[in-house]
DNA sequence: CACGCGCTGAATGTGTACAATCTGTCGATC
DNA sequence: GATCGACAGATTGTACACATTCAGCGCGTG
C-alpha cells in the first residue's frame, strides 16, 4: 500500500496537527474516506500505522479516536522522549557526519532569527524545533529508536493546539541549548551530548501546574527517568 | 477488526516464534490467508501491526517478510531495552501491588525448578522469563512504555529459534539477577530496580563475537546506553 | 418516575473482485 | 556471448459490497 494509503496519513496527520481534528474525536472512516478521495480500506490502514505511533487510538468496533492527552500522560511522554532522546543523541555524537552538522547550524541561526521578532511564531518555531529534533535522531543512525521517537517527538506540535503550553516556551532558552548540543556532537562527545539532551528536554517539558509533593501515583520527580 | 484479524496476528506470530517462518522470509498474504482461514483483508492488516511492532518488515509494493537482525541489530536492541526496561522497572518500584509481587515471586520459583534440571528447557525458560519481564513491566502503569517495549521483550524469543545465542545462557545468573530484582521492587526503590533491571538485561544480552575494539562506527560498549 | 427491553441506524469488520506493480525469463539484437 | 526489452506470472494495492456490532432512543412495565 503506497500512494493512497500514503495520502491518507499525511492528510489525516495533517489534520490533526492543524487543529481541524480534536483531541478525543472521532474519527470516521468514510468521513476521512470522503476527504481524501480514496477508499476506506486505505483510510484503515492509516489509521492503523497512526494507532501504532500513538497518534490516534482504536477500539474494537468503535473505531479510532484522535489520541488525547492528561497532565500525567505528557509528564510520563516527555521522561521517555528524554531518556531515548538523549541516547540517540550519544549516538548521534559518534555518527554525525559534517554535512548533517552544517545542517544543524542553518537550523540553528533559524530558529535564532525567529526568536528575535517581537511576537513569536510559535508554529514556525516549532517546526524548525521538529526539524532539529529529527536531523540530530536521524544521525543516529538507528531506525528502530528513529521508529519509537518520531511520534514523541510529533506528538508535542499536537500538544501545542489543543493545551495551553504552561505558560512559558522560552525560545532564548532553548536556542541555548541547542547551541550546546551542536557543540557537544561537534566535540564527538557522547556523554557530553547525552546529558545536554536529556536536559534540554526536560526543561522544554509543561509543567503540571503546582506539582503537589502529595505523592501517591504521581511520578517522583528526578528519580526514575535515568 | 477484532476477531479474524486478531486470530490472523496471533497465528502468524505464532508460526514466526515457533520458527516455521525464517528471518527474511516472504510472508505471501494469500498463503496466510490460506493457512488461518481468514481473507487477506484481516492478514493485511494483523501484518501491519506486526510491522509497527518491528517484527515484520513491509516495503511498498513487494510485501512483508520476517525481520532478520545483525550482530549490531542485536546489540542496539538490548541496549534500548535495558535503558527502556529499567526505567519501567523503576516506575514499577513506586507502582506495584502486593498481589503482583506474588505472582512475581511465583514464576521465579517456577523459573528456579526450571533450572534445576538437567538438560534445560530453553524454550519453557524464554516463556517463564517473558512473563516475569512483562509482569514488571505492565505494574509500571505506562501504556506507551508497555507497547514500545513489548515487541523489544519478545524479539529475543525469536533469536533464540534462529541464531545461535553465543554459547551461553546462564539460567542460575539469570534467576540470581530476578531475584534482586524482586527484592527491589518489594523494598520499593526505584533507583535499585532501575539499576538492577538495566544490569540484569545487559548482562544476559549475547556478545557480538570477540567485539574487536576498531571503534569505527561500532557501539561504544558502557558509554552511550544509560 | 425509574428501570429494562428491543429496535434502529450508523459505524466498523470482513470478504471478494479488480487494478497496478514488480520479478524473472525468454528471445531478439548487436 | 552479453545486453536490452518485452512479456507473463505472481503478488500486492485499492475499491466496493455485504455482515456484524454497538450506542442511543423510545416504549412499555413495575
Amino acid at each position: 500500500m503506497s500512494s493512497a494509503s500514503d495520502k491518507a496519513l499525511a492528510d489525516i496527520r495533517n489534520d490533526i496537527i492543524a487543529g481541524h481534528h480534536g483531541p478525543g474525536s472521532h474519527l470516521k472512516e468514510e468521513e476521512l474516506a470522503l476527504r481524501s478521495g480514496v477508499s476506506r480500506t486505505s483510510i484503515r490502514d492509516a489509521l492503523r500505522r497512526l494507532a501504532a505511533e500513538g497518534l490516534v487510538q482504536s477500539s474494537p468496533n468503535r473505531g479510532s479516536f484522535v489520541a488525547s492527552f492528561s497532565d500525567a500522560d505528557v509528564d510520563e511522554l516527555f521522561r521517555l522522549r528524554s531518556a531515548l532522546e538523549a541516547y540517540g543523541a550519544a549516538l548521534a555524537a559518534s555518527r554525525i557526519t559534517a554535512d548533517e552538522l552544517r545542517e544543524l547550524e542553518q537550523i540553528e541561526q533559524q530558529l535564532e532569527q525567529l526568536a528575535r521578532r517581537a511576537p513569536t511564531d510559535l508554529d514556525g518555531f516549532a517546526r524548525l524545533n521538529n526539524a532539529f529534533h529529527k536531523l540530530v535522531l536521524s544521525a543516529a543512525r538507528s531506525p528502530r529508536l528513529e521508529a519509537m521517537l518520531t511520534p514523541l517527538i510529533d506528538i508535542p506540535v499536537v500538544l501545542l493546539k489543543h493545551y495551553t503550553w504552561q505558560g512559558k516556551v522560552d525560545p532564548a532558552r532553548s536556542n541555548q541549548h541547542h547551541r550546546e548540543i551542536i557543540q557537544a556532537l561537534r566535540a564527538r562527545d557522547p556523554i557530553w551530548a547525552r546529558s545536554r539532551m536529556q536536559a534540554h528536554i526536560i526543561s522544554t517539558r509543561p509543567h503540571p501546574q503546582a506539582n503537589d509533593d502529595q505523592g501517591g501515583t504521581s511520578i517522583n520527580p528526578g528519580v526514575e527517568f535515568d
